[in-house]
DNA sequence: TTCCCCATGAGACTCATTCTCAACTGGGAT
DNA sequence: ATCCCAGTTGAGAATGAGTCTCATGGGGAA
């Protein structure tokens, strides 16, 4: 699949009967424009200090709408605020979590995603989706 | 590791110079007889049922007790509420949860696990916990 | 340009979990 | 057995991420 460009965002929004709105624009750009892994309220406080005018809950229901729609990918971590990052080239990876620094480290194993799968289907399932993250801390 | 006995809560509450109280023993007593994956409101309940008297808040201390010396394992299914389970014979496993039934299967793999501080070891890192999850379906 | 809805903002609300603090009680010391 | 006090508890307030309400605003098709 091909990047993520702004016109998608319009584009997806026509196709859904939604609108195009400056809010929604700005939140995609500023989760775009980030790679990293922030939470709704970091997302929120980063567009005010810019000056741009968005609500919180706009901020929540447009992620909803790029999370529908596989631009943006939603992870809760567990510590009760979920992160957002933006599904550029919609590879699919999972994350490790450092536990002294609190980085988070993306990785993608072929090996895995089989053996998930294979185990699924041992139980008479098949995986719609997966939640797997790996709490690491650096060797030595 | 041998089974966890009601002997294990008074012995590792002692060595923590923590006091073996009836809400304590209760709280253990209720979430070791069910080996569901129930959820804090719902042990609380099932003791008042039972009438015993005990507060939520108490429930949920205790819970942490519990879940920090190993005696009781907790997950978070991503729907707002944790989830708790016995570690009666300490074996590790992970789940996997239907997303048509709300099921919650365990399972475990070897070959998985081996896999996951590979990888991690490839990063410069090593496995301290880690949270996998299968959200799936029935086949057919 | 008009007009119909969808979208937004502000703040109330939800709900699981945590915190506060006065009253209570294990259990070691005496 | 009794004392004594630090650890515990209960009741309810507080927290905080996320959701909902509803009056107002503004896309965009015709």
């Amino acid at each position: 699949m091909a990047a993520q460009t702004p016109e998608n965002l319009t584009g997806i929004l026509h196709k859904r009967g939604l609108r195009h709105t400056a809010q929604r624009e700005a939140v995609w750009d500023e989760i775009r424009q980030s790679q990293e892994h922030r939470d709704a309220e970091d997302i929120y406080l980063s567009l005010r200090t810019k000056g741009i005018r968005v609500s919180r809950a706009t901020v929540y229901r447009t992620i909803d709408v790029l999370v529908k729609n596989k631009l943006v990918r939603k992870m809760d971590v567990g510590d009760g605020r979920c992160r957002y990052e933006p599904r550029l080239d919609d590879n699919h990876h999972d994350h490790m979590i450092c536990t002294e620094t609190g980085d988070i480290i993306e990785f993608f194993n072929e090996e895995l995603e089989l053996l998930q799968e294979k185990i699924a289907r041992k139980h008479g399932y098949t995986v719609v989706r997966h939640v797997h993250q790996l709490f690491v801390k650096p060797i030595k």
